[in-house]
DNA sequence: CGGATTTGACCTGCGC
DNA sequence: GCGCAGGTCAAATCCG
């Protein structure tokens, strides 16, 4: 899970999966705090007190076995929800939304086909909807498998954005540098699609379809493929626009080593190239998103929030109501 | 003038 | 093998 904001045109992120895992990728940027006890207690929460390190890894240990849980947990959700929407809008949106998460629905054409299958086989699918100011957003990132079943690591990423009709431009503002390669008209929607290959490094792999809704007009389609391989080119110093980017990882950690707890914020997963190794050094600002994030009072409070949301979705509960029946047995 | 965009041609893979 | 559709290339054009 995650918030999105945008603040203007350029998203600002910052990815907070609560209870997942951080074993995914090596983040080359970080905001390393090594500090003293005093430090450290008013870090890892400001009203706790002073805990000893066996206290601290059992809590630890706690943490990582419900944070392995609610991963679990959101991937069986992302699934049943994918399938569900694919099962509620067969055409447009709904139908291309199958295609890229979870739908064995056989498309016309060969890569419409090897996107679905690449969908169904996905390991990792997560699908976020979300109002964002100006517009709606929404991703769905599919790590596509080995023939193995391991998964290979190419990322495929939806972004729904709401811009002004009369805007022809086909411009998704993603803080990243795009270069225009082509223009298509697709059979199943009158409006062009765009592609884009990231400009800012020329051996950066990613691309970016972009096409207007066939329903709306004013929301247009971005698809990300890939993930890039250098920094964001405006975020150095800023918040990471994360979920943009990668969709579900988790910018920070908290660890118990000699020198006592440890908090580790990945700002910037590819960018910055600022290692912070000293929170007592960091930035005040960053100091107290550090702070702020690993409290385990911020924690449950966004998973009470994320469960609110979920169950005030009447949607999400109908679908996921309806995937529970199927898997019953029938009597 | 150099970089970005446009756009028609071409390539590729799947279904028939 | 052919047609179709999506994706990519590259020359032409545009623009600051």
């Amino acid at each position: 899970m995650c918030c999105f904001w945008t603040m203007g045109t350029a998203p600002v992120c910052l990815d907070l999966m609560v209870g997942r895992p951080m074993d995914h990728e090596p983040s080359p940027v970080r905001c390393t705090g090594v500090r003293t006890e005093a430090d450290v207690a008013s870090s890892a929460c400001d009203r706790a007190p002073p805990m000893t390190n066996d206290e601290a890894k059992i809590l630890e240990a706690k943490l990582a076995q419900v944070s392995e849980e609610n991963r679990k947990l959101t991937e069986m959700i992302a699934y049943l929800y994918g399938n569900q929407v694919s099962r509620q809008s067969p055409d447009g949106e709904g139908q291309q939304r199958a295609r890229t998460a979870a739908s064995p629905t056989p498309p016309a054409g060969k890569k419409r086909s090897q996107e679905s299958m690449d969908a169904s086989h996905s390991c990792d699918v997560e699908i976020s909807n979300r109002n964002v100011g100006t517009g709606e957003a929404e991703h769905v990132d599919v790590d596509s498998p080995l023939s193995n079943g391991t998964c290979r690591r190419i990322k495929v990423k939806k972004v729904c954005t709401r811009i002004d009709p009369s805007d022809t431009s086909l411009v998704v503002k993603d803080g990243y540098q795009w270069r225009k390669y082509g223009q298509k008209v697709t059979r199943d929607n009158p409006s062009p699609r765009a592609y884009f290959r990231c400009a800012f490094a020329p051996s950066c792999p990613v691309k970016k379809k972009v096409q207007r809704s066939a329903e709306d007009s004013s929301v247009v389609e971005a698809t990300y493929e890939g993930e890039h391989n250098h920094p964001h080119p405006t975020r150095a110093g800023e918040l990471p626009s994360y979920a943009a980017r990668s969709g579900g990882s988790v910018p920070c950690s908290i660890s118990t080593n000699s020198s006592g707890p440890t908090i580790t914020l990945d700002l910037t997963k590819n960018g910055g190239g600022v290692q912070v190794l000293d929170a007592g050094e960091a930035q005040p600002d960053m100091k107290k998103v550090c702070r702020a994030v690993a409290s385990p009072e911020f924690q449950r409070a966004l998973v009470e929030q994320m469960a609110r949301e979920l169950t005030g979705d009447q949607k999400f509960t109908d679908a996921l109501a309806a995937a529970i029946l199927r898997k019953l047995p029938d009597y």
